[in-house]
DNA sequence: ATGGGTGCAAATCCTTTGCACTCGG
DNA sequence: CCGAGTGCAAAGGATTTGCACCCAT
């Protein structure tokens, strides 16, 4: 239920009205902080896009709002091992795994239809319904491969 | 090159002997608590399962003590989300797959070969040399497919 | 004596919570 | 006037760090 076709802060308001909840200036600046920003924001990231539009949000606000947003399914919580979380929006269709190198610490994300297949089919041999997934691959990216013969990071 | 056919105790110790660092009986016994527990320890895990050994070792030596697990490779850290960190022995082989109700938050773990085989074809495409991966699919299991129709945790 | 490892306690950092204040109805 | 939403600051938890002490070399 988490996805139609209408655009995502439009979506939010609806969450909001079904759930009798007023759609207040800061929930709205939020929420548009995460659906407007690329890729996966840490709360620190959202205070300060939401400052530079000029809206004043307190940081009790920002994480209550985030928690309505991952409640309403529009929003995804993340936690990379970084120490906090980050959020983004639950795009249908949106990478969801993601190349990490341990070495450099850069990562790349991707997605591919053909193991998301092979991952449903598993699910269901076990009768486990699956909602979303997330893949995280450990290893040497392309450069690194060739530098530093091992290295870690936290 | 985190694993061999040696136990793994001899493996820290030689580890630590590669090192230059002392093998100590508070490393020992943390890395042993660690190795024989069955599933993913917490901290506080390993703090009782020293403990109940007799052995006096505080806190800032696990965490220090962990991070050498993790660095030698022996031992890898997760995050589920639960404010704290897990650890276990890297074993080959090992499930590195979870379902995770988003009802009843209960997980299942899991691997399989085709996936794996996927997954080592995929990163190959982008030149990533995988080293281990994680996949965590969310969803609901079995029992909670019938009672709740939707419910979140965090 | 010397360097490193330890333990304790203080310090950090992210996140949550308590509470008084404010605003719209 | 009332209830809900906010912001601030304090509280909470996990993890890290500073530093004195102790042990093995």
């Amino acid at each position: 239920m988490p996805s139609d076709g209408a655009p995502p802060l439009e979506r939010f308001r609806r969450y909001l009205g079904d759930q009798e909840l007023p759609a207040t200036p800061q929930r709205l600046a939020v929420a548009e902080a995460v659906c407007q920003a690329a890729g996966h924001v840490s709360v620190e990231d959202v205070a300060e896009r939401v400052r530079e539009r000029g809206v004043a949000v307190g940081t009790a606000t920002i994480y209550r709002t985030l928690d309505l947003l991952v409640r309403s399914g529009l929003v995804r919580a993340y936690d990379f091992g970084e120490g906090f979380r980050r959020f983004a929006l639950a795009e249908r269709g949106g990478p969801w795994g993601r190349y990490v190198c341990t070495s450099c610490g850069r990562t790349d994300e991707f997605s591919n239809d053909r193991l998301e297949r092979v991952i449903g089919l598993l699910a269901e041999e076990v009768a486990f319904r699956p909602h979303h997934h997330r893949l995280e691959v450990y290893g040497l990216c392309r450069a690194c491969q060739q530098e530093h013969p091992l290295t870690h990071a936290r």
